[in-house]
DNA sequence: CGCGTAATTGAAAAGTATCAACACTGGTGG
DNA sequence: CCACCAGTGTTGATACTTTTCAATTACGCG
């Protein structure tokens, strides 16, 4: 449920000191808004630590998670590689530490350094994977079923993330997840 | 809901002739599986006419439909980039046309062609992008709306595509699709 | 014609949303 | 120190949506 990618965090980690003018990293607290939907963005962004939530919103105020980032997880990439404005929104949950990337330094870094780029389409390729199983369990599973998977592969689920944010990643309401709940602990 | 890809199209249309021992064309008769989920993939597809649907069956037997691939549409690549066996499976729903690519000389182009590495870093990024929306879009709406929805984008759709299919995409079952429909008109 | 697949419909059961009330917690100011 | 407030979490009752199960019809094709 909160994946990781250390392979780009390694890297990036061994970018930083020879390119600080390209990429800095920021303290950030609890709630910030790091990339606002449809903004322009002008960085990409690797996790240090931290947990963020990637959610898009609605017209009519819903909110729909699409994946929480754990350490070493991209964001900002899609937008930078597209030239488009930002598809989600991305805000801390916690105490995170991200590693800011200009934008023309990364599309260099994507053109040039073939590390790095095959990188990339790994991850992509992952986001692409991830999503489509996501997807899938969700439309078939009852939100029994699928807590009980979030709780198995994630377990400290409950303690960090609040169950608004829960409820919004499955796509259900907040009373649903509570009788669900509920009902797993009388079984 | 059936998006294409032409720039993917023209260009591998540009190397076919240069590299036919690499790009072979074939002619696929309706309800061929091309890809199969959980196989080792041997090439890379581009859609040159015809459509085709990309799904995933779970355990039990239920098969969620991710997309239905237009012109131009490439696929076969995440399990090439990440090197894994097959994440869906993908079937002719027509009569097609596809190029298939070698693996091999597909991570090749990848490498060194640098137009086409771009090529493919964005139809990646599209695809990222698609899901997001439609992933949140089915969870918030009613199945009524996502079909008015989906008939407004793709008129033919029902002179082309199975109810089952129509109902495996938007993940639900065919009697309710059915109900939905009904009440459309009544409405 | 007869067969298999696709489509349609009804009724009951299960799952979810909506609305609304109430409990718990940690801070803030009087 | 207590009262108050905002944010978060909990719970019940009811209405609505969707699934499940099952029966029937329509269609294309050898």
């Amino acid at each position: 449920m909160i994946r990781e990618d250390k392979d780009i965090l390694n890297y990036i980690f061994s970018l930083e000191k020879k390119s600080s003018e390209y990429i800095t990293l920021q303290h950030i607290k609890p709630m910030y808004k790091i990339i606002k939907q449809d903004h322009k963005t002008s960085n990409i962004y690797v996790l240090k630590s931290g947990i963020t939530k990637c959610y898009l919103s609605t017209e009519d105020g819903n909110v729909f998670i699409q994946e929480f980032f754990g350490e070493g997880q991209l964001f900002g990439e899609v937008e930078a590689i597209h030239d488009t404005l930002s598809v989600c929104s991305v805000e801390s949950i916690n105490n995170v530490q991200v590693y800011a990337i200009n934008k023309e330094y990364f599309r260099d870094l994507l053109a040039t350094d073939k590390k790095f780029n095959n990188l990339i389409l790994k991850t992509l390729t992952n986001k692409i994977a991830y999503k489509a199983h996501r997807h899938s369990y969700n439309q078939f599973n009852s939100i029994q079923s699928n807590i009980e998977r979030l709780k198995k592969i994630f377990p400290e689920l409950m303690q960090v993330i609040s169950k608004q944010d829960i409820a919004n990643y499955l796509g259900v309401t907040l009373r649903s997840l509570n009788r669900a709940l509920k009902n797993q602990i009388e079984a």
